[in-house]
DNA sequence: CCTTTTCTTTGCTAAAAGCAAAAATAGTGA
DNA sequence: TCACTATTTTTGCTTTTAGCAAAGAAAAGG
């Protein structure tokens, strides 16, 4: 009865962990070339051009410490990516946001990353690629809300 | 023409990389409660009862240096969980396996790891969980042809 | 034998990350 | 008003993760 679902957690365990490795070598690859710490590239990765963030917004949406988003901000400020004002409102929050050089390299970080994935998908058929949308998807999402009830 | 790759490309890079950092917090948890470095419990994961690996076997199949497989494999020395003797036929290589104790962790680890999963597989579809190994299956080999190729 | 190659370890350093305490501000009840 | 509490961020310190370069040890070939 669960047998056919032991066997398909079984299945799926084993190809994220794989995944997850191959992908974080993939990060790393490319944050290099592009002359990035990994954090910091994952950091610049969810910001969006115009909007400002609190330390609090960045670290949790990274699933990392607010102590850790400092020195990762410190970082983009100290090479002039990002802008951080004090709140006006409630005088406790920062407001992170990117200047104009900090918009320009996340235009093309974004736009090379993704082409980077479009040189893995090129191959295989829009079939294929949307079975990998959906799946990815089901699974993030599943993993998403899992994580928001146990942490 | 190329519009669609594009597309499903840019859609799939932040699936990932939304999945990617969930996953990472997971395992963390995991290890965490497990009384284990998050290294620690992704080299057990790996090693198979009864087998025995190079350093370098390791390293390559985690994606880090022979270095860092040393140290890592230090830590589960000290705590008795491998063994370490060096081979008869070529006495450079070193023949990691697991002790006793060491088979019955990672014989316990990866069962709670599955149900871990198995947990929030649990409500929904046999077919989604299908559509979720096919989707990780096919974008787990994509990226593992990439590295090879592109390291 | 001597040189070269291969595998692992060691020493050192950098990057990644969290915890606990401090600092600054906001809010609130007496 | 003012003392106390709560919130947000930063700082100091420590731990974990990771790689590089050199050293050590063993094999392989000339």
């Amino acid at each position: 009865m669960d047998m056919k679902l032991k066997e398909q957690a079984s299945a799926i365990t084993e190809l994220t962990f794989d995944l997850l490795r191959c992908c974080e070598a993939k990060e790393k690859m490319f944050a290099k070339d592009h002359g990035l710490k990994v954090a910091e590239f994952r950091c610049l990765r969810i910001v969006e051009a115009g909007k400002s963030y609190s330390v609090q917004e960045l670290a949790t949406s990274m699933h990392l410490s607010p102590s850790r988003l400092t020195r990762i901000i410190d970082g983009l400020f100290a090479e002039k990516l990002v802008d951080r004002v004090q709140s006006i409102e409630d005088r406790r929050f920062a407001k992170i946001s990117l200047t104009n050089k900090g918009q320009t390299l996340v235009g093309k970080l974004k736009e090379e990353y993704a082409d980077l994935h479009g040189e893995m998908l090129k191959d295989i058929s829009v079939d294929d690629r949307d079975k990998i949308y959906q799946g990815i998807s089901l699974m993030q999402g599943l993993v998403s809300t899992w994580l928001v009830r146990n942490a």
